[in-house]
DNA sequence: AGCACGCCGACT
DNA sequence: GTCGGCGTGCTC
């Protein structure tokens, strides 16, 4: 007897192979099965996608001849993922536009795709040998009953943990900064753990090595009661036979709670019972490469699919989710269950926002005297500061007064920027760096100098400034930057940090990555120095991303009851009556998110309205704009083919904001529609057009759908 | 995307 | 005489 199978293998995006793979074999697979099959002089992972029902008409290849159908080399002896997982894989794939198999191994842990059946064998072996003690460990009730209820909830949080158990969601925890919303996650899957002998957890972060505090807190709540083996993580820090080993934990339902990044959105989970996203707005998870997936919008679809809770907190969530929750007399969506914690624990107060006025300032001010006071009124105190300056180095652009010479990346349309530690310039897109030069390589001029300034910078002037200030023990003021700088090399983040948590460091300079999910109990002043870039950026989303950054940021002060009322966050701007620090000011999130929202919808923008870019890049911009046109201009051939083209914008192409980037040039094409479905429709139909418009010079082109930035 | 096959330049 | 450059073309 012999089968025919559909076979998912790791395909190119745009190749005519696509799609599916026909293979037979002797043997009766299910589908979600895992297979190694021969492809050309390769041999490769693969998933049974189905089962055919009758032989495959006989396939001729481009030239004619007949195609043979192989069979199958081994099935590998891993239980086959769960129909929710492959629908989960098949909607990612056509949503985003990406073929089913780039997609469906890029789900999988890299390493399987190397194993054979032997090897996948002996892993299995080993991993349920070392998980056998743990599956026995614990499963006493009152002990459970205990964990549960040790810690005393406010009253908000009691009311969230209460609608979160009898509603089914989706849910937007909407809590400030300090409110409580990881005990609210806890009690959420230590629930659907105890309502379900096999339930699992999936766990969302934006960045495990920000929240390391996150994993500690899971760990301690979750082990004690189901073992240590039940708690994995999931995300691209991890080596592959780690990655591997959660993989398999998670597959085989041993792991009870899964944390992870954006990635973990396709851990196979047979028993999903609730999904968290925590800190939903933040743009990591969203996708940049490859299938350009929101893992926050697939939580909301795969919770549906599965009939599993999904909670997405955060203190600002993104306007969409926002939106969403918001009832449908408000102008909003109310497809989710909004939740809301104002209150932070133990009463603390939300830290008191100043703007200072940087027009009043002299020019080329870095710190106002008056905040400087401020910084140095709080060393004295014994209390700590923390500034944040979006951007890294000594100065963004090395400037030659004589002949105009700038920085210029040889290789990118970007200055590259002047690191003083080491004397280079090097450029933040390529990586291109040089020694700097000791004279203007234009015309030799000694006089050359910068423009701007970068967190190193303001390191070094902020010593200056501070060296009259001591310590209430005499000290010297001591400083430390955090940025990607400081932190390149492995456990050198966790060191500044623990620094900073001792009280070693009295003031901590740093890019906005010190801004997010860091709780520093002594830090009673945060300042934002230079934030307004983002007031008049092109990018519809940026104020969104300020004022959450800000709000954050504003977080991270204060919260130590006792201090929160003495907490300050300042903000320097030259436009201190702009309605986004207003807002701030007054911690006014749903003001702000209403303001921005009404604009958008104006706009016809996300989420009145959807959209998706096309990217080119070539060897020249001329090519890569001429692609897309040339595919634009064809579209309009679809009008027949696609339902509700009529409500399809397309865009002409223009360059992207860095033109060039590693000497590839790139160009970009916006499509617009109010209906998500005319849109998906366009797309997937166009997706042919755009394959048969490859043109000489042109290098790839990919579709990003729902676009953060355009 | 891999990986073959294939046809022209500098080395043991 | 071979090693190896990357140009075209195919993979159920």
């Amino acid at each position: 007897m012999i089968y025919w199978y559909s076979i998912v293998v790791q395909t190119p995006a745009h190749s005519p192979l696509a799609g599916l793979l026909t293979y037979q074999s002797e043997q009766l697979l299910q589908v979600g099965s895992f297979v190694r099959v021969p492809l050309g002089s390769r041999e490769l992972l693969g998933v049974v996608w189905h089962q055919l029902d009758s032989p495959p008409e006989p396939m001729l290849s481009k030239q004619g001849k007949e195609i043979e159908v192989k069979a199958i080399t081994a099935c590998l002896g891993i239980q086959a993922v769960s129909s929710a997982w492959l629908k989960l894989v098949s909607f990612t794939a056509h949503y985003y536009q990406r073929s089913l198999g780039e997609v469906a191994l890029a789900a999988l842990p890299p390493q399987l795709r190397t194993l054979d059946a032997l090897q996948v064998e002996r892993r299995l072996k080993r991993q349920t040998e070392r998980t056998k003690p743990a599956a026995t460990a614990i499963q006493n009730t009152e002990l459970s009953e205990n964990a549960i209820d040790n810690i005393a909830l406010q009253a908000e949080q009691t009311l969230a943990t209460a609608q979160i158990s009898t509603e089914s969601g989706p849910f937007l925890l909407f809590g400030a900064t300090g409110s409580g919303k990881t005990e609210v996650y806890l009690r959420a899957a230590l629930e659907a753990l105890q309502r379900d002998p096999a339930a699992q957890v999936l766990m969302m972060v934006p960045e495990i090595n920000l929240t390391p505090q996150l994993e500690d807190r899971v760990r301690e709540r979750i082990c004690p009661l189901y073992g240590d083996a039940a708690v994995v993580s999931l995300h691209s820090g991890m080596t592959n036979p780690q990655r591997l080993k959660s993989w398999l934990a998670a597959h085989m339902g041993t792991a009870r709670v899964v944390l992870g990044t954006r990635m973990a959105i396709f851990a196979s989970m047979p028993n999903l019972k609730l999904i968290v996203v925590d800190e939903e707005h933040d743009p990591s998870y969203k996708s940049q490469e490859g299938a350009r997936y929101s893992a926050r919008d697939l939580a909301v679809y795969r919770g549906k699919l599965e009939h599993a809770k999904v909670i997405l907190g955060s203190a600002t969530p993104s306007f969409e989710s926002w939106h969403h929750s918001s009832a449908a007399s408000d102008g909003g969506a109310g497809r989710y269950m909004r939740l809301t914690m104002a209150e932070r624990i133990g009463g603390g107060v939300l830290p008191k926002v100043i703007t200072v006025n940087m027009e009043h300032q002299p020019k080329k001010t870095v710190i106002s005297p008056p905040l400087l006071n401020a910084i140095a009124e709080r060393i004295a105190r014994g209390e700590q500061a923390m500034l944040f300056l979006n951007r890294r180095g000594f100065a963004p652009v090395l400037h030659c007064g004589d002949c105009g010479w700038k920085s210029e990346c040889p290789h990118c349309s970007a200055y590259r920027v002047f690191h003083k530690i080491d004397r280079t310039l090097r450029c933040h897109h390529c990586g291109f760096t040089q020694r700097v030069p000791r004279a203007c390589p234009a015309c030799g001029n000694l006089d050359i100098t910068t423009i701007g300034r970068g967190t190193e910078q303001l390191e070094e002037q902020l010593a200056d400034l501070l060296s009259h200030v001591k310590r209430p023990d005499g000290a010297p003021v001591r400083i430390s930057r955090i940025d990607a700088d400081t932190t390149k090399l492995k456990g050198a983040l966790q060191q500044q940090l623990a620094e900073v948590h001792s009280g070693e460091v009295d003031v901590l300079v740093g890019t906005q990555m010190i801004a997010k999910g860091h709780d520093f109990r002594n830090i009673t002043l945060v300042a934002a120095i230079n934030p307004d870039g983002a007031l008049f950026s092109s990018d519809f989303r940026a104020p969104e991303r300020l004022f959450s950054l800000l709000m954050q940021a504003a977080g991270r002060a204060g919260r130590e009851a006792s201090q929160g009322a003495a907490s300050e966050m300042w903000v320097q701007t030259h436009h201190p009556q702009h309605p986004l620090y207003l807002a701030l000011k007054k911690h006014d999130y749903s003001g702000f998110a209403a303001q921005q929202l009404k604009e958008r919808e104006m706009a016809a923008m996300s989420p009145f309205g959807y959209s998706a870019l096309v990217r080119a890049e070539a060897r020249t911009q001329e090519a890569a704009q001429a692609f897309l046109t040339a595919a634009s201009e064809s579209a309009a051939d679809l009008a027949d083919a696609v339902p509700g083209f009529e409500h399809i914008t397309l865009y002409p192409a223009v360059p992207m904001t860095i033109q060039r980037i590693a000497n590839v040039e790139r160009a970009q094409m916006l499509v617009e529609s109010h209906s998500r479905k005319a849109l998906q429709q366009f797309l997937s139909q166009w997706q042919g057009v755009l394959q048969a418009t490859k043109q000489k010079g042109m290098i790839r082109w990919a579709v990003d759908v729902d676009p953060l930035a355009i």
